[in-house]
DNA sequence: GCCGTTTTCGGCCCGACTGTTTTCAGTCG
């Protein structure tokens, strides 16, 4: 962040409002398009965008143009923007979040305003209690009674509706599973799950059948299924017990390819590719690619829709229009990691600490998966709510691995710890224990509220440690439950590429930590990530797949990733 | 408002479903 300039996100923000505000007016659709563009483009770049604009260069990213660069740039240097204040005089800015209220738009928006004299959610709720939206243009009474659901539900639950990668992923699975055995179809995820965002709105689910209507019918009638939402021949969207929105699409199998590749998204990379398609005089949609002579051509797979195009095969992960289509053009895209190419996982607890399968299951386990070494990594003594391992009982646990090894080919035990990063910066171990060990992994799990300074100083701390082979969770986050703690960002990825020490990837569901955007610049920094499940279970080993995800999506390829290497390889 | 191996002007991504209308606009993904 650069001192005393206003952050992408609140400029982001700012040009948002005026793109909802500019379109409630009726203003040219692709003005407003223009914005949110912008906007989206603002968000998404590592840099500070008010001091780009101020030196003039922001016009150099994509979406940017002179205008937008003088109103980024307008707000840097007096603290707003003229345009957008006069555009609220115009337009009362609540508008805008009335118009995002699901049912309404910016149409219904501006005639709630015009006939009912709504400027907000407050007045919204006001002329709903007193009866004053009938007769308003567009709102019928089943949009009244929505509003009033809707409304009612925000007051008694406002926390975020998303569900985390971790827990959307395997319960989509089951219900494509379920559908694929009720139906014999082939199911496939979709949307943004596919992508591996890290937070999901919905489950998007793709199946190939030569009977769309039976599939349909089949998944309104899943024992999983709570409620059904849309009904349609070509589509059907549902809500699970669990509470998960489902939308299903189906294609018969010769253009199931461009099914799944409309459905994976995301919107702003169908977006470019449908640019792409159209300067060739052609039309891409899920239906296939139209020509302009009206040839339809498909594929039943996704691979021949991108081929269509001229392009390399995009993984999911990275369809974010970050560059990913140029790529693919020109044969430059990377070839991402893999659950695969990992060799060992070197953070995972036993119930030496706050684990609950012993050091020998968990060995089998990791046996199980192929795995050519394990790191018995438990905590140390500070953490005594997990029972963190003193000096004594470390050197005990050393023993039963040696025990447990004996008994174990295949995979190779490693003396590893979790060892926490103290509120003064010191580690929970003396230096003589820490050299004993062959892999430590350094976490914060303590006075998170610190300012960022002070917690800038302890990761600093603990990169410069000789004895520090990694950094665990790196930002302490929990998602959907806490922020991670705030630090300097560039001073840490400086000092652990400098170092060669590793920052995690931690693929617990409730972490995924690094995340994304971070893991790439890490990358970008030509720091090494590593990726793994801090598994407390033999089960939770599998967690490493969400790690991986989150590793593609930042542009990871294997040699990014310091445990696909071989042991000896890695040590030294 | 942005952008250009068709353009510095004239284009700009595509289709399904709902609720509101009485044949379709608006919303959604």
């Amino acid at each position: 962040m650069v001192e005393g300039l206003p952050g992408n996100g609140e400029v982001a923000a700012r040009l948002e409002l005026m793109g909802d505000l500019l379109e409630i007016e009726g203003a040219v659709r692709h003005r407003v398009l223009a914005y949110r563009r912008g906007a989206a483009r603002i968000r998404a770049t590592p840099e500070s965008v008010a001091a780009l604009a101020v030196a003039g260069r922001a016009v150099e990213l994509p979406d940017i143009g002179a205008t937008l660069q003088d109103k980024v740039a307008e707000l840097a240097t007096t603290g707003t923007i003229g345009a957008l204040d006069r555009l609220c005089s115009r337009v009362p800015p609540g508008l805008a979040e009335v118009a995002r209220l699901p049912g309404l738009g910016p149409r219904r928006a501006r005639a709630l305003f015009e006939q009912a004299g709504v400027t907000g959610l407050d007045g919204l709720r006001r002329a709903l209690a007193e009866g004053r939206l009938a007769g308003v243009e567009g709102i019928g009474p089943k949009t009244v009674a929505a509003l009033e659901a809707e409304l009612a539900a925000r007051d008694a639950a406002p926390a975020d509706a998303l569900a985390p990668l971790g827990r959307a992923l395997p319960a989509a699975e089951r219900v494509a599973a379920a559908l694929a055995a009720a139906t014999g179809a082939r199911v496939e995820v979709a949307g943004s799950l596919r992508r591996g965002a890290d937070r999901v709105k919905d489950v998007d689910l793709a199946a190939a059948s030569d009977d769309p209507e039976a599939v349909h019918r089949a998944l309104a009638g899943l024992g999983l299924v709570d409620e059904v939402l849309t009904e349609g021949p070509e589509k059907t969207a549902v809500r699970t017990h669990d509470g998960l929105r489902v939308e299903l699409r189906t294609a018969p199998p010769d253009r199931f390819g461009n099914l799944l590749q409309h459905l994976t998204g995301s919107r702003a990379h169908n977006v470019r590719l449908r640019e792409l398609a159209r300067r060739q005089g052609r039309s891409v949609s899920e239906h296939g690619i139209v020509d302009a002579e009206g040839r339809t051509a498909t594929s039943p797979d996704e691979a021949g829709v991108y081929r269509e195009l001229g392009l390399e095969w995009i993984p999911p992960e990275l369809r974010e229009d970050r560059g990913e289509i140029e790529q693919a053009r020109d044969g430059r895209l990377p070839r991402l990691v893999e659950v695969g190419d990992l060799r060992g996982d070197l953070h995972t607890h036993s119930t030496w600490s706050d684990g609950t399968a012993t050091i020998a299951e968990m060995a089998a386990a990791a046996a199980a998966r192929g795995y050519d070494y394990l790191g018995v990594s438990d905590h140390s003594r500070s953490l005594a709510m997990a029972g963190g391992l003193d000096p004594d009982r470390l050197r005990r646990q050393w023993e039963e691995i040696a025990r447990v090894q004996e008994g174990v080919s295949g995979v190779r035990l490693l003396r590893a710890s979790e060892v926490d990063i103290l509120a003064d910066g010191r580690l929970d171990f003396d230096d003589e224990v820490l050299a004993a060990l062959d892999w430590v992994t350094a976490s914060v799990h303590s006075a998170f509220r610190q300012p960022p300074e002070r917690i800038t100083a302890r990761l600093l701390a603990a990169i410069e440690h000789p004895h520090v082979d990694a950094i665990g969770h790196p930002t302490g986050r929990m998602l959907g439950r806490r922020e991670g703690y705030a630090f300097d960002v560039d001073r840490v990825l400086e000092a652990a590429a400098r170092t060669g020490t590793c920052l995690e990837v931690n693929g617990q569901p409730a972490r995924l930590d690094l995340d994304a955007a971070l893991a790439r610049r890490a990358l970008e920094a030509g720091v090494r990530l590593i990726v793994s499940s801090d598994a407390h279970s033999t089960d939770a080993l599998g967690f490493v797949r969400n790690g991986v995800l989150v590793a593609r999506r930042a542009g990871a390829r294997a040699e990014d990733v310091a445990n696909t290497r071989q042991w000896p390889g890695l040590r030294d």
